[in-house]
Parts: structure tokens; C-alpha cells; sequence
RNA sequence: CGCCUCGUAGCUCAGAGGACAGAGCGCCCGCCUCCGAAGCGGGAGGCCACACGUUCAAGUCGUGUCGAGGCGACCA
């Protein structure tokens, strides 16, 4: 019996109370099961008598021992007690709780999929790092976050799309273009041009590609670096991220937006709906109307189209490709832009609350024996996603990136995930599942199979249950992060799967000693064995680590 | 001055309003003649920054104070 099944017998429970007039209220639609800290409470508890004894009202316990009476009638629960203030501790009949092991094994990699998210279309921006330079450890941050959160909005049934916007059209192109061109006539840097290696690394390549072009010519020159260049960056910026495990769906051009002429259309759009006017020679967005703090310029005085004037043909045409939700992850230095985007949707009529999502993340710092480290060889004056996986890899670095709320600033200690040893989370975590695969290698050596015949109800002991229930957390655990947007907590979780996992392994026997026989419990193990390997791996996978099988 | 995020064990961080506040690391003491000791058990270590509210119940929600970081362009 999982956790679900529970809340579903327990509000069958409440609803029979009802129907016999004990209770005179409405049955909830969700009632909360959850695994009590403290082993006497059973293996599972629910307040649902404290939420709804205002309601009846009756006293908490008096409401709790009415639906623990009925909830006793099921076949599924061996004994409900009513505690403290009026919770339900629940114990489950003595097959009950090993059938999670079936559930786990029958839906293998699925084991984890849901639907709460079904029939959503989400559309998921991430990383979108311009083109002028490699991925600094903001975007690396995103990168591991987005790419798991795709993941698991997938895994819950949302239709995602991941996109990464190319800023490939304005002010910071031609900064690009120019450096580009003083790297490859040796001329000094411009005073804002972008500084690092991969400058001349880039001008290099654009000769090679255009021997002919004409240095004597600026103008010329500077277009085609800029033509040339810009591609190469680009080709550079998804190299690396491939190799840090994530694709995206769409590359997405803003110079495509201008080519199209859909920044005239959305500022049409805007301007027939009356939220736009001019003063001192520029075009604004009246944001104030809807919640913004001051109001925005879409086209400067100097006739240049804006940021936000392209975010909102952006954001137009995401609507307009089908997609309900348009997620946004941005980083903490954009804050600001929270209130004109949301002020930009509503001036389209929509609702920010249903269709707009912009995550904040917060700032990633690094540090090698306690020092900050802050450059880079090949980048220049900023540390890139090469830098850090070649640091710590791409295991270490996607698991330590993703392990934190993104609320919180985090400081990843190289030192400390450079070392293979367990001061290391995510080796705690893939060593559970690399201790697993030996152990059913051994099993299979042995000449003993899983049999789906088992008797799953011989799993009693303490640090069997606390796995078995464990297990039944887990599509839990991922439904929440998805809804939440919050990755970490798969995380947090595999380490907690993985702590019950080796408590369980030190304490209980699996194969048979020497040459002693299997016995029906020794199969019992396997299947729970197994099933915890399935689990570890299934969340592993929603964070893009391996699950190694030998380490 | 305004806005955003944070403040929990020595360190790095978890904690969808629930029971006695958690993990890893670090420190002390233990556990391998057979499944991986990269593991496990025990111990020390907390006015959950502070104050006042809401609630049957607050680390969690609200208001304020203090502290840390970030942001506040017709830059991106």
C-alpha cells in the first residue's frame, strides 16, 4: 500500500463517517500522509481529525477516534492510534507495506512519473548566456537547475520545451564584433571590449574561415567578425553545455525577432490596447497601470529598440506558439525585471499569476582552501562552466549546483567535491547505488534470481520498513519539486534514500553465508534491494548524475 | 531611500503550519574471518538573528528591528 492509497482509505474512512451522520462536514480533498519522524507513530500519520474537528465541531481527539474506528476496518491497517493532540498513527497490515516493492519494480524507470502536472504546456527558459562570451558560473548554476526541473515538469506530465534565448542582436554584439577585431590586428581593447583568451581564440578562427577579409577596412572588418563570430561563440556555448549533459529544444534568435518585424507588431499590439505613449522623443510602456514601479521605455530617443520591448515580442510569441506557461529563470542581479515583465503580460491582457514564472536564483560562488577563486585561464576575469567541471566534474558539479534551494546563495568548496571520498553528497549517493549493483552482481553469481513470487510480507524488521517507506516517498518527493520548482529536493532526498539504504545494509544480511541455502527472506531482500536500486537511479536520472555501477 | 533573497549545530546546507529541530562534514568513542568500511552505531555540539502578532499548533505565516548578499540606466 503506498502513501496514496492510504490517504485515498483514509478519506473513504472520513466520507463513511459522514454518511453515517458522525460527522457533519465535507469530506477534504486531500488529506495528509506522512511519514512520522519518530518510529512508535507508526508508519504513516495523518492530522486530517485536527483540520477538520473546527469544522464538526468536536474535539480533535473525539473527531480522531470516530474516523480511527472506521479506518480500522480496513484490511490494509493493522492497528490506527490516536495521539497528542488528535493525529492517527497508523500501522499497516503486515504485507501492506512490502508491496511498494511490487509498485517500484512493476513501473520501473517510471517509477516516480506522474500526472499532476498533465495537460500543461510549459515553456522553460534557461541559461540563455549572450554570445559574446563562455558560460560563467551563474549560467552553470541554470543550467544544472533548468536542465532538472525539464526534467522533472516531464516526469510529472507537463508538455515541456526548453529554450534558450540568443541575445545575438544589440549594444554588446558590436562590443563583441570590435574585440573580435582589435584581437586580430593587435590592435589594444577597446575600453568596454571583452577581455579572456577566447577573443583571439574566436578572431583566429574567423580568419581562418575568411582569409580574405579586408583588416584595413573597420567597418567591413567588424561585420564580418561580427557575422563570423558570433555563430562560433555560440557553437562553443552548446559544446560546452553538451558536455555538461544539457540540450535545449530551441535556440532561440532575437535577431530573428527584428528580421521578422516582431517587435513592431508587439509594440502595435500594445499601442492599439492604449498602453503606450511618447515623451522626451521616446515610445513607453505605461507599466505603472499595472503594477510596475515606474514606466518603461520601449524605444529609446535615439530611436533603438529596447530589452523589454524584445522581451515582449519574445514573450508574445511564446504565447503564441501554444505554450500556457512561460518560465523564465533569470539571475538575482535581474530582479528588477520581475515587475515590467509581469506588467508587460498583464498590458496583453494576460494573467502574470497563470502564464508568467520568472525564478530568481541566487549567486554561486567558489572557493579553494577557503580562498575565493575568481578567474579563469581561457575566459578572462570570470569563472566559466568548463572551469568548474574540469574542477570537479560534471557528476560533482551538476549534484552540487542542484542540491540547494536556489533561494540561497551557495558557495561550492572545490576542495571538498574534488575529493572522491564521502565528505562528498554525491558520492554518498552514488555509492549506494554502486553498492547495490555488487551486491545483486554477487546475487546473480550465486545463481539466485529475483522471483516476482516473493513473500514481500516477510519484510518486518525496523530497517526494512524504514526503507519500504522510504521507496513509497519517492514519486511524492518528485511531484512536490516539480510543483514547487524545486529541484534540491530530490536531492535532499536520494541522500536521506541512500542513509536508510546503508543502515539497512549494515544491519541485515542479503545473500546467504558460505554455503548455507537461500531462504524465502534472502529473496524478499533482492526485490527490496532492487527496487531501492531503481529508486536511486530514477532520481539520479531526474538530476542528470550517473548511477554508477562501479565506482 | 526603495525593491529582492537570505539569517537554523564549529562548517556547508535541508526542513508544503504539526509531535522531542535534521543531514553531511569536522571533533570524541566504538563496529569488518563471508554481500564494497567511499559504510554503520554512540557521544558532544542549537534562546531556529531579535521582538510582537495570527493559530488548537510557528523554524515555517504577518508586521517591525538588526545583520549579510544582490538590484535599483532611454545598459545588457
Amino acid at each position: 500500500m503506498t502513501p496514496d492509497d492510504l490517504g485515498q482509505a483514509i478519506r473513504a474512512a472520513v466520507r463513511a463517517c459522514v454518511e453515517r451522520g458522525d460527522l457533519a462536514i465535507a469530506v477534504p480533498e486531500r488529506v495528509t500522509v506522512e511519514r512520522p519522524k519518530v518510529r512508535a507513530h507508526g508508519d504513516y500519520a495523518t492530522n486530517v481529525a485536527l483540520q477538520i474537528a473546527k469544522a464538526a465541531g468536536r474535539p480533535p481527539r473525539e473527531a480522531a477516534e470516530t474516523i480511527a474506528a472506521e479506518l480500522r476496518q480496513h484490511s490494509g491497517v493493522r492497528a490506527v492510534d490516536v495521539a497528542g493532540p488528535g493525529f492517527l498513527n497508523i500501522t499497516l497490515a503486515g504485507d501492506a507495506l512490502g508491496g511498494i516493492v511490487r509498485t517500484v519494480l512493476n513501473a520501473a524507470q517510471a517509477y516516480g512519473r506522474t500526472s499532476v502536472l498533465a495537460g500543461q504546456r510549459i515553456n522553460l527558459e534557461f541559461v540563455s548566456a549572450n554570445p559574446t562570451g563562455p558560460i560563467h558560473l551563474g549560467h552553470t548554476r541554470w543550467a544544472a537547475v533548468g536542465d532538472a526541473l525539464g526534467r522533472l515538469l516531464t516526469a510529472s506530465g507537463a508538455e515541456v520545451t526548453r529554450e534558450f534565448y540568443v541575445n545575438d542582436a544589440g549594444a554588446q554584439i558590436s562590443r563583441f564584433a570590435a574585440s573580435l577585431y582589435a584581437a586580430a590586428i593587435g590592435a589594444p581593447m577597446p575600453p568596454d571590449g571583452y577581455v579572456g583568451a577566447y577573443i583571439a581564440d574566436i578572431a583566429a578562427q574567423v580568419l581562418a574561415l575568411c582569409p580574405e577579409v579586408d583588416l584595413g577596412d573597420p567597418a567591413e572588418a567588424v561585420e564580418v567578425f561580427r557575422r563570423q563570430g558570433v555563430p562560433l561563440m555560440l557553437e562553443d556555448i552548446k559544446t560546452a553545455l553538451a558536455g555538461f549533459g544539457v540540450v535545449f529544444d530551441v535556440y532561440f534568435s532575437e535577431k530573428d525577432l527584428h528580421d521578422k518585424g516582431e517587435l513592431d507588431s508587439a509594440l502595435k499590439r500594445l499601442r492599439d490596447q492604449g498602453h503606450v505613449f511618447e515623451a522626451d522623443g521616446a515610445v513607453w510602456l505605461r507599466s505603472t497601470d499595472f503594477g510596475d514601479d515606474k514606466d518603461r521605455p520601449l524605444i529609446k530617443s535615439n530611436g533603438a529598440w529596447t530589452y523589454i520591448a524584445a522581451d515582449a515580442a519574445y514573450y508574445l510569441d511564446k504565447r503564441e506558439r501554444g505554450f500556457d506557461k512561460v518560465v523564465i529563470m533569470l539571475g538575482a542581479d535581474h530582479h528588477g525585471y520581475i515587475r515590467r515583465y509581469r506588467a508587460m503580460a498583464a498590458a496583453y491582457g494576460d494573467d502574470p499569476d497563470q502564464t508568467l514564472e520568472i525564478l530568481i536564483g541566487q549567486m554561486v560562488t567558489l572557493t579553494r582552501a577557503g580562498e575565493p577563486v575568481k578567474m579563469s585561464k581561457r575566459a578572462g576575469n570570470i569563472v566559466s562552466l568548463e572551469d568548474l567541471v574540469e574542477a570537479i566534474g560534471v557528476d560533482a558539479a551538476r549534484y552540487a549546483l542542484a542540491r540547494s534551494s536556489t533561494d540561497s546563495q551557495i558557495d561550492i568548496d572545490l576542495d571538498l567535491w574534488t575529493r572522491a571520498t564521502n565528505d562528498n553528497p554525491v558520492f554518498y549517493v552514488q555509492y549506494a547505488h554502486a553498492r547495490i549493483a555488487s551486491l545483486l552482481r554477487n546475487a546473480a553469481e550465486l545463481g539466485l534470481h529475483r522471483d516476482s513470487d516473493t513473500d514481500l510480507g516477510l519484510l518486518q524488521t525496523q530497517p526494512e520498513t524504514d526503507l519500504l517507506r522510504a521507496l513509497g516517498e519517492f514519486p511524492r518527493v518528485v511531484a512536490s519539486a516539480a510543483e514547487l520548482r524545486a529541484p534540491h529536493r530530490v536531492a535532499r532526498y536520494l541522500e536521506e534514500l541512500a542513509g536508510i539504504y546503508h543502515r539497512f545494509y549494515d544491519s541485515s544480511r542479503v545473500l546467504p553465508y558460505g554455503d548455507e541455502p537461500a531462504v524465502p527472506l534472502t529473496f524478499a531482500r533482492l526485490e527490496l534491494v532492487e527496487a531501492t536500486r531503481v529508486v536511486l537511479g530514477n532520481g539520479l536520472a531526474l538530476l542528470g548524475v550517473t548511477a554508477p555501477e562501479r565506482m
